[in-house]
DNA sequence: TGTACATCAGTGAACGCGCGTTCACTGATGTAC
DNA sequence: TGTACATCAGTGAACGCGCGTTCACTGATGTAC
């Protein structure tokens, strides 16, 4: 349990990892700086070394989340073997993307939350978020977003989405995916047999794809 | 300030009132017993001649979350005249359920966020909800489900809607509509300008509406 | 190769905060006779 | 119409908790000469 050395020598790193288990095992409110650096075995101050404070810290965990989220969707992507015409490829990427999404959620619940928890609701005063351009700098979750864009591109490519109603696809297909796995997660769903959820990602999968391609 | 009598005569209803508006400016987490007594006038003791605790007095909230959240629904399907056509009436109905659902979000955040909080998230001892059957009793959320559960079954009676398509077609609806306000109100659409805003909201409506209907 | 010194990365005690809840209590209300 | 008494609905002090953060500090590291 004792270090080598008074240095530890990778404590940002070793902190994250920590905070990261935290918010696995208890969502964002169990991200606590001083649990933390219990848990690496160092004081609480240490921390203040390598992070602004218990802001920056859980950003960190965010990016981490957000990482884990995007290999899970690559990961969905890679289990089904690609499709011959590019038609049924477009579809079976965006399926698969979306079902990543939703495993992902379903299998790491506390790092999902923690990913998608609001900014500045977990500041010490509860106050607002002193964030300051008042940008999003959630953008770590441009890694998922950008394979989303892309399998979208892909289906006004094979003709499967007309230009016109390109715009805000992506957002649609966000929106329903996202919905889906917070309703499992926390919603009117959560007790949901195991059996009856299956039938509901398919359908709402199904639905997307539907809502997606036609009109 | 003065109570007239030592007895307050409605502090139930009193308390519920103060913890709502403390939902409505703060979330979920702005719901502290403490405060919402502090407002009445009342000790913080006194509470619990109502309430068995802070559970159940979030509890009380959510349910008027729920509420709110409905009445909205209703507000908006009363905000067009009802089409002459079956088939564009039960459109419009789902149409302007969905926009209800979307509205209190963003017009009522914190109402919203409250609605939808993971029961037993907020447990003082962060623990796990001690609640007693594990069965949901957010059933608070069943007039808004009711409603929507209604809209999709006009539409398999118009035709629109084929009963092979019918099961889980609600979460589908729901899970878009959902998700659709999370993104706004706390994922990476939080800073959009409203043109934009709208845009989504209309992109995603047309998404859901073409998923229902067409397969 | 040795040494002075700046810098870096830790320590440990302390502060203030506000929460949910419990306890023994007391003032007000209503009911039986 | 009065009165004894049970019950109800409040009070106020206290407890324990654990957090994020600050402070003055000290041990370890590395670099210039």
């Amino acid at each position: 349990m004792k270090r080598p050395s008074y240095h530890h020598g990778d404590l940002a790193n070793a902190l994250t990892a920590a905070a990261t288990q935290l918010a696995r095992q208890g969502g964002p409110d169990a991200v606590v700086l001083r649990e933390a650096a219990r848990q690496v075995g160092v004081s609480a101050t240490a921390a203040y070394r390598h992070f602004t404070g218990h802001g920056d810290l859980i950003h960190a965990v965010k990016a981490h989340a957000a990482d884990q989220l995007a290999t899970s969707m690559r990961t969905e992507l890679a289990k089904t073997p690609a499709e011959r015409d590019p038609r049924d490829e477009a579809m079976r990427r965006m399926r698969a993307l979306g079902l990543g999404y939703v495993r992902f959620a379903l299998a790491e619940p506390g790092l999902f939350r923690t990913a998608f928890c609001r900014p500045g609701s977990l500041t010490p005063a509860g106050q607002s978020e002193p964030t300051p351009d008042g940008l999003e700098h959630d953008l770590a979750l441009v890694p998922p977003y950008q394979m989303l864009v892309e399998s979208i591109d892909a289906l006004v490519t094979v003709g499967l989405l007309s230009a016109e109603r390109r715009p805000w696809a992506e957002t649609f297909a966000w929106a329903s995916v996202h919905g889906l796995s917070m309703l499992l997660l926390d919603g009117p769903l959560r007790h949901c047999p195991d059996a009856e959820r299956e039938q509901i990602i398919e359908r709402v999968l199904a639905g997307v794809a539907a809502g997606l391609i036609s009109g």
